[in-house]
DNA sequence: TAGTGGTCTAGACCACCTC
DNA sequence: AGGTGGTCTAGACCACTAC
């Protein structure tokens, strides 16, 4: 056991008294220079401290304020049955599953003619920077920004469903739509990744430092190629994913 | 447009300079005194800057030797595919897939007997505390920690199975003996999520500041009841997961 | 030995929130 | 007005790496 640095000390028994519940979610931490008393440390020591904690995500801080333990309420979001990705129609996945969760959803929307960013257009199989159409929302939980989602077609689909590149919403669903124009979605592949925000994503989600965001990329397929390429990003320390694959009967069945 | 605090100028100005090839990846940076000089700030100022960029991944930095922009090579696993999760008999998908990345995988092993927490409970239908059969891997490439696998199998199935709880490997992999002795694996549920690395974690991943980890829990259930919960933790700026899901032929096919 | 980052201090001033 | 965190400085000393 080697001497820990006076800032590690200082956070190690602040996360000790986080995880044995002496400071509970949503608590707030003691000031600065109460810290600075308490571990008889200059100021800008503890303030190293705690910025480790803030770095973790285990706290959170505002100036005039103070420091308060970060509290997460987890959304689950369903990949594997999340038929429709497509958009803000009412009644989109999206919107039923918060508001049956008892919690308001909001979300704003744009459609954008864009050149498709490299590794979309890997996947979509065309030239890099060719034109796409971009449909992005940006989403929101009560209020509290909770992901964007963007999804680029290419412009060959486009020609066959025009109304991919209107501003409206398609009520039916955009893959739906692309179903009754000939086109159907009969696979995908999910790709699914973690890191820290851009200043860009911490920008648009309001995540503070110590929050990674959870990306999630599905590209689309009719049974000829792929038909478009979504991009999610989460807050990571709101969302969840998940996928039920085979039987699920076991899981649903009571215990004995 | 407000006025920005200088050291988030220079992270600012650094990150530019990252982003657009100045400093590739695998580059050093320059010194903290000579960054000082450049942007007329204290030795402090420039290191919050840098303090930034090494909280958000995209440098790193060591005592006696600077900074450096990070490179990440990224290991895909596909989780749809990884049939049997098992454990560390050769010729497991782990190995497998990294030793014809042409890398050289090292795994470390070890068995106990250990009260199911909490989380775990809930998933294999048990009470909370009582006897699970943990299995534990820690995974290398080219002796780069990358990943910990924990599974817990309930012990009502260690009776049906009693190699489970024994240490050695189980060579045709324990998905397949478990269904040897009557107990087959239908169907499965996964649940992705990410955070911060716990101290701990940090440890055993080697994981500097600024790197999330990637959660990776999966629910194994018989026709009947759950069999196993497989944790694992990635490091997130080395791994990435996907899924096939559906007719994947429009994948595979050339464009045009 | 020289240069790098890592830790720590003491103090100054600013910006924000609450009363 | 008084307390909180946010920014910034100047300087000291330590630990590690390279040569």
């Amino acid at each position: 056991m080697s001497k820990q640095p006076k800032y590690r000390q200082v956070a190690d028994a602040l996360r000790r008294e986080i995880d044995n519940g002496t400071y509970p979610p949503g608590a707030r931490l003691p000031s600065e220079s109460e810290l600075s008393a308490r571990f008889d440390a200059s100021r800008n020591t503890v303030r190293s401290g705690l910025g480790l904690l803030v770095t973790q995500g285990l706290v959170t801080s505002s100036q005039g304020l103070g420091y308060e333990v970060a509290k997460h309420e987890v959304f689950e979001l369903n990949a594997s049955r999340f038929e429709d990705l497509s958009f803000p129609q009412n009644g989109d996945a999206y919107s039923t599953d918060v508001t049956n969760a008892g919690r308001r959803p909001h979300q704003t929307f744009r459609v954008e003619i864009h050149p498709a960013p490299d590794d979309v257009a890997e996947r979509l199989k065309v030239e890099p920077g060719s034109r796409t159409v971009l449909r992005f929302c940006h989403r929101f939980v009560d209020d509290v920004p909770w992901s964007t989602q963007a999804t680029y077609y290419p412009s060959w689909l486009v020609e066959e469903a025009p109304r991919l590149a209107e501003p409206g919403d398609i009520e039916q669903g955009t893959t739906r739509y692309l179903a009754e124009h000939g086109t159907e979605q009969v696979g995908y592949f999910d790709e699914i990744s973690t890191r820290m925000p851009t200043p860009d994503e911490a920008r648009r989600l309001e995540i503070g430092a110590g929050v990674p965001v959870l990306l999630w990329m599905r590209t689309g397929y009719s049974d000829q190629r792929p038909i478009r390429c979504t991009v999610t990003t989460f807050r990571g320390d709101l969302n969840r994913m998940n996928y039920e694959i085979g039987d699920q009967a076991g899981r649903e069945n009571e215990p004995q």
